[in-house]
DNA sequence: GATCCCCCTTACGAAAAGGTAAGTACCGCA
DNA sequence: TGCGGTACTTACCTTTTCGTAAGGGGGATC
Protein backbone atom coordinates (compact mmCIF):
# COMPACT_ATOMS: atom_id res chain seq x y z
CA UNK A 1 0.00 0.00 0.00
CA UNK A 2 2.32 2.46 1.17
CA UNK A 3 -0.22 4.97 0.96
CA UNK A 4 -3.08 3.97 -0.46
CA UNK A 5 -6.23 6.53 0.32
CA UNK A 6 -5.81 8.80 -2.42
CA UNK A 7 -8.55 11.66 -1.26
CA UNK A 8 -8.10 11.27 2.21
CA UNK A 9 -9.45 11.87 4.53
CA UNK A 10 -6.30 12.92 5.99
CA UNK A 11 -4.73 13.58 9.04
CA UNK A 12 -2.98 16.48 8.49
CA UNK A 13 -1.25 18.45 5.23
CA UNK A 14 1.69 16.19 5.07
CA UNK A 15 -0.41 13.43 4.62
CA UNK A 16 -2.41 15.12 2.37
CA UNK A 17 1.05 16.57 0.15
CA UNK A 18 2.56 13.10 0.39
CA UNK A 19 -0.65 10.99 -1.12
CA UNK A 20 0.18 13.11 -4.22
CA UNK A 21 3.99 12.88 -4.41
CA UNK A 22 4.10 9.30 -3.37
CA UNK A 23 4.69 6.98 -6.42
CA UNK A 24 8.05 5.45 -7.67
CA UNK A 25 8.69 8.23 -10.45
CA UNK A 26 6.50 11.23 -9.46
CA UNK A 27 9.24 13.71 -7.88
CA UNK A 28 11.12 13.04 -10.59
CA UNK A 29 8.62 13.77 -13.01
CA UNK A 30 7.99 16.94 -10.93
CA UNK A 31 11.77 18.25 -11.83
CA UNK A 32 11.82 17.18 -15.37
CA UNK A 33 8.94 19.39 -15.62
CA UNK A 34 9.83 22.01 -13.71
CA UNK A 35 13.92 22.49 -15.47
CA UNK A 36 12.74 21.56 -18.84
CA UNK A 37 9.04 23.76 -19.02
CA UNK A 38 7.40 21.47 -21.41
CA UNK A 39 8.11 17.84 -22.31
CA UNK A 40 6.72 15.04 -25.15
CA UNK A 41 6.06 11.83 -23.72
CA UNK A 42 8.87 10.23 -25.36
CA UNK A 43 11.24 13.05 -23.89
CA UNK A 44 10.31 12.35 -20.11
CA UNK A 45 10.60 8.38 -20.87
CA UNK A 46 14.35 9.37 -22.43
CA UNK A 47 15.12 11.83 -19.26
CA UNK A 48 14.75 9.09 -16.58
CA UNK A 49 16.15 5.93 -17.82
CA UNK A 50 14.41 2.65 -15.98
CA UNK A 51 10.86 3.75 -15.67
CA UNK A 52 8.45 1.64 -18.22
CA UNK A 53 5.66 3.56 -20.67
CA UNK A 54 2.98 1.85 -18.32
CA UNK A 55 4.45 3.17 -15.17
CA UNK A 56 4.83 6.94 -16.65
CA UNK A 57 1.37 7.11 -18.23
CA UNK A 58 -0.11 5.86 -14.93
CA UNK A 59 2.20 8.48 -12.96
CA UNK A 60 1.20 11.41 -15.34
CA UNK A 61 -2.64 10.78 -15.58
CA UNK A 62 -2.58 10.79 -11.73
CA UNK A 63 -0.98 13.99 -11.31
CA UNK A 64 -3.15 15.39 -14.40
CA UNK A 65 -5.98 14.46 -12.14
CA UNK A 66 -4.25 15.82 -8.96
CA UNK A 67 -3.81 19.11 -10.91
CA UNK A 68 -0.23 19.04 -10.69
CA UNK A 69 0.13 18.06 -14.74
CA UNK A 70 -1.24 19.52 -17.73
CA UNK A 71 -1.64 17.51 -20.88
CA UNK A 72 -2.14 18.96 -24.35
CA UNK A 73 -2.84 16.71 -27.11
CA UNK A 74 -2.62 18.19 -30.56
CA UNK A 75 -4.09 16.01 -33.09
CA UNK A 76 -1.73 15.64 -35.36
CA UNK A 77 -0.10 12.30 -37.06
CA UNK A 78 1.84 10.91 -35.52
CA UNK A 79 0.30 11.71 -32.49
CA UNK A 80 1.67 15.28 -30.04
CA UNK A 81 1.16 15.34 -26.44
CA UNK A 82 3.07 18.01 -24.57
CA UNK A 83 3.30 17.81 -20.42
CA UNK A 84 3.94 20.50 -18.16
CA UNK A 85 3.16 21.74 -15.05
CA UNK A 86 0.25 23.90 -13.80
CA UNK A 87 -0.06 26.04 -11.04
CA UNK A 88 -0.34 23.88 -8.46
CA UNK A 89 2.66 21.61 -9.61
CA UNK A 90 5.09 24.93 -9.47
CA UNK A 91 3.61 25.55 -5.71
CA UNK A 92 4.05 21.68 -5.07
CA UNK A 93 7.71 22.02 -6.22
CA UNK A 94 8.32 25.12 -3.92
CA UNK A 95 7.34 23.52 -1.13
CA UNK A 96 9.10 20.26 -1.87
CA UNK A 97 12.90 22.66 -1.93
CA UNK A 98 13.62 22.36 1.46
CA UNK A 99 12.44 18.89 1.79
CA UNK A 100 15.04 18.57 -0.98
CA UNK A 101 17.47 20.28 0.30
CA UNK A 102 17.27 18.28 3.72
CA UNK A 103 17.20 14.87 1.68
CA UNK A 104 20.62 16.18 -0.42
CA UNK A 105 22.16 17.27 3.01
CA UNK A 106 21.60 13.55 4.10
CA UNK A 107 22.78 11.82 1.20
CA UNK A 108 25.79 14.08 1.77
CA UNK A 109 25.94 13.07 5.31
CA UNK A 110 25.32 9.23 4.65
CA UNK A 111 27.59 9.30 1.84
CA UNK A 112 24.73 8.00 -0.49
CA UNK A 113 25.93 8.18 -4.12
CA UNK A 114 23.33 9.51 -6.57
CA UNK A 115 22.19 7.79 -9.42
CA UNK A 116 22.47 9.73 -12.81
CA UNK A 117 24.96 12.83 -14.21
CA UNK A 118 22.00 14.66 -13.55
CA UNK A 119 21.61 16.13 -9.27
CA UNK A 120 18.77 18.25 -9.03
CA UNK A 121 18.19 19.24 -5.84
CA UNK A 122 14.76 20.31 -6.29
CA UNK B 1 6.50 -0.92 -3.31
CA UNK B 2 5.85 2.89 -3.53
CA UNK B 3 9.27 3.34 -2.80
CA UNK B 4 11.72 0.31 -2.09
CA UNK B 5 15.20 1.69 -2.51
CA UNK B 6 15.91 2.37 1.39
CA UNK B 7 19.44 3.78 1.22
CA UNK B 8 19.72 5.23 -2.34
CA UNK B 9 20.61 5.14 -5.22
CA UNK B 10 19.09 8.22 -5.50
CA UNK B 11 18.03 10.51 -8.95
CA UNK B 12 18.06 13.64 -6.09
CA UNK B 13 17.38 15.25 -2.69
CA UNK B 14 14.03 14.33 -2.85
CA UNK B 15 13.84 10.73 -3.56
CA UNK B 16 16.95 10.58 -0.73
CA UNK B 17 14.03 12.63 1.71
CA UNK B 18 11.01 10.74 0.39
CA UNK B 19 12.79 7.34 0.81
CA UNK B 20 12.75 8.45 4.84
CA UNK B 21 9.25 9.44 4.99
CA UNK B 22 7.21 7.37 3.28
CA UNK B 23 5.27 4.78 5.22
CA UNK B 24 1.53 4.97 6.36
CA UNK B 25 2.33 6.14 9.85
CA UNK B 26 5.77 8.00 10.13
CA UNK B 27 4.23 11.57 9.31
CA UNK B 28 2.02 11.12 12.12
CA UNK B 29 4.79 9.42 14.13
CA UNK B 30 7.23 12.90 13.57
CA UNK B 31 4.15 15.08 14.13
CA UNK B 32 3.90 12.92 17.56
CA UNK B 33 7.36 13.09 18.87
CA UNK B 34 7.32 16.74 17.45
CA UNK B 35 4.41 18.24 19.85
CA UNK B 36 4.98 15.63 22.23
CA UNK B 37 8.55 15.63 22.56
CA UNK B 38 8.99 12.47 24.18
CA UNK B 39 6.31 9.51 24.34
CA UNK B 40 6.41 5.94 25.18
CA UNK B 41 5.42 2.92 22.85
CA UNK B 42 2.17 2.75 24.13
CA UNK B 43 1.57 6.50 24.09
CA UNK B 44 2.20 7.02 20.59
CA UNK B 45 -0.22 3.91 20.05
CA UNK B 46 -3.02 5.65 21.50
CA UNK B 47 -2.60 8.81 19.98
CA UNK B 48 -2.83 7.16 16.06
CA UNK B 49 -5.54 5.00 16.60
CA UNK B 50 -5.93 2.54 13.85
CA UNK B 51 -1.87 1.68 14.11
CA UNK B 52 -0.94 -1.92 14.79
CA UNK B 53 1.53 -2.72 16.62
CA UNK B 54 3.74 -4.58 14.59
CA UNK B 55 3.66 -1.58 12.13
CA UNK B 56 4.37 0.99 15.00
CA UNK B 57 7.39 -0.99 15.99
CA UNK B 58 8.92 -1.60 12.35
CA UNK B 59 8.45 2.13 11.42
CA UNK B 60 10.12 3.41 14.87
CA UNK B 61 12.84 0.50 13.96
CA UNK B 62 13.43 2.06 10.69
CA UNK B 63 13.23 5.38 12.15
CA UNK B 64 15.46 4.56 14.23
CA UNK B 65 18.26 3.32 11.43
CA UNK B 66 17.88 6.15 9.58
CA UNK B 67 18.96 8.69 12.71
CA UNK B 68 15.51 10.10 12.97
CA UNK B 69 14.37 9.17 15.77
CA UNK B 70 16.15 7.98 19.22
CA UNK B 71 15.13 4.94 21.50
CA UNK B 72 16.00 5.13 25.56
CA UNK B 73 15.68 1.70 26.98
CA UNK B 74 15.12 1.51 30.64
CA UNK B 75 15.76 -1.57 32.47
CA UNK B 76 12.96 -1.79 34.34
CA UNK B 77 9.90 -3.75 34.89
CA UNK B 78 7.75 -3.37 33.33
CA UNK B 79 9.44 -2.05 30.23
CA UNK B 80 10.12 1.30 29.60
CA UNK B 81 10.83 2.95 26.65
CA UNK B 82 11.07 6.30 25.29
CA UNK B 83 11.15 7.74 21.71
CA UNK B 84 11.96 11.22 20.95
CA UNK B 85 13.49 13.19 17.80
CA UNK B 86 17.23 13.24 17.21
CA UNK B 87 18.63 16.81 15.41
CA UNK B 88 17.99 15.30 11.87
CA UNK B 89 14.18 14.33 12.85
CA UNK B 90 13.89 17.79 13.67
CA UNK B 91 15.26 19.58 10.85
CA UNK B 92 13.53 16.80 8.34
CA UNK B 93 10.43 18.31 10.58
CA UNK B 94 11.06 21.79 9.67
CA UNK B 95 11.93 20.84 6.29
CA UNK B 96 8.41 19.14 5.84
CA UNK B 97 6.97 22.06 7.13
CA UNK B 98 6.12 23.90 3.69
CA UNK B 99 5.17 20.99 2.64
CA UNK B 100 2.57 20.52 4.86
CA UNK B 101 1.29 23.69 4.21
CA UNK B 102 0.70 22.91 0.56
CA UNK B 103 -0.82 20.03 1.72
CA UNK B 104 -3.12 22.08 3.98
CA UNK B 105 -4.08 24.39 0.89
CA UNK B 106 -4.62 21.30 -1.52
CA UNK B 107 -7.06 19.90 1.47
CA UNK B 108 -9.11 23.53 1.86
CA UNK B 109 -8.75 23.70 -1.78
CA UNK B 110 -10.66 20.16 -2.84
CA UNK B 111 -12.66 20.26 0.19
CA UNK B 112 -11.22 17.31 1.37
CA UNK B 113 -12.40 16.40 5.42
CA UNK B 114 -9.98 15.82 7.76
CA UNK B 115 -9.71 12.39 9.84
CA UNK B 116 -8.85 12.95 13.10
CA UNK B 117 -10.35 16.01 16.07
CA UNK B 118 -6.25 16.84 16.10
CA UNK B 119 -5.39 18.32 13.04
CA UNK B 120 -1.70 19.25 12.57
CA UNK B 121 -0.24 21.13 9.61
CA UNK B 122 3.21 20.29 10.00
C1' DG C 1 -6.57 -17.22 38.94
C1' DA C 2 -7.80 -14.18 35.65
C1' DT C 3 -7.11 -10.35 33.49
C1' DC C 4 -4.64 -6.36 32.28
C1' DC C 5 -0.49 -3.75 31.18
C1' DC C 6 4.27 -3.24 29.11
C1' DC C 7 6.79 -3.75 24.46
C1' DC C 8 7.33 -6.17 21.45
C1' DT C 9 7.89 -10.74 17.78
C1' DT C 10 6.23 -14.07 14.53
C1' DA C 11 3.38 -16.20 11.04
C1' DC C 12 0.12 -15.71 7.64
C1' DG C 13 -2.56 -13.46 4.08
C1' DA C 14 -4.52 -9.62 1.41
C1' DA C 15 -3.85 -5.58 -1.15
C1' DA C 16 -1.27 -2.26 -3.56
C1' DA C 17 2.53 -0.92 -6.33
C1' DG C 18 5.53 -1.86 -9.76
C1' DG C 19 7.81 -4.59 -13.76
C1' DT C 20 7.63 -7.19 -18.32
C1' DA C 21 6.02 -7.97 -22.57
C1' DA C 22 2.95 -7.73 -26.06
C1' DG C 23 -0.51 -5.34 -28.93
C1' DT C 24 -2.72 -0.94 -31.23
C1' DA C 25 -2.90 2.34 -35.18
C1' DC C 26 -0.79 5.22 -38.11
C1' DC C 27 3.26 7.30 -40.46
C1' DG C 28 8.06 8.07 -42.61
C1' DC C 29 12.21 6.05 -44.35
C1' DA C 30 15.03 2.72 -46.92
C1' DT D 1 8.73 -5.26 -46.86
C1' DG D 2 10.52 -4.21 -42.77
C1' DC D 3 11.96 -1.27 -39.21
C1' DG D 4 11.62 2.67 -36.20
C1' DG D 5 9.05 6.38 -34.11
C1' DT D 6 4.55 8.51 -31.90
C1' DA D 7 1.77 7.59 -27.39
C1' DC D 8 -0.22 4.71 -25.32
C1' DT D 9 -3.26 0.06 -23.41
C1' DT D 10 -3.76 -4.52 -21.70
C1' DA D 11 -2.75 -8.80 -19.45
C1' DC D 12 0.01 -11.17 -16.32
C1' DC D 13 3.28 -11.72 -12.66
C1' DT D 14 6.47 -10.43 -8.80
C1' DT D 15 7.69 -7.55 -5.05
C1' DT D 16 6.59 -4.67 -1.28
C1' DT D 17 3.64 -3.06 2.11
C1' DC D 18 0.17 -3.36 5.36
C1' DG D 19 -3.17 -5.74 8.39
C1' DT D 20 -4.74 -9.53 11.56
C1' DA D 21 -4.07 -12.56 15.01
C1' DA D 22 -1.55 -14.91 18.14
C1' DG D 23 2.12 -15.56 21.61
C1' DG D 24 5.69 -14.20 25.30
C1' DG D 25 7.46 -13.07 29.89
C1' DG D 26 7.04 -10.68 33.88
C1' DG D 27 4.43 -7.79 37.13
C1' DA D 28 0.39 -5.42 39.12
C1' DT D 29 -4.46 -5.42 39.90
C1' DC D 30 -9.17 -7.47 40.80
Amino acid sequence: MARAPRYGPYTCGIDAALDVVSGKWKGFILWELEVHGVRRFAELRRGMPGVSEKMLTQHLREMEEDGLVHREVYAEVPPRVEYSLTEHGRTLNQALGPLGAWGGERMRREGLEAATAEIPQG
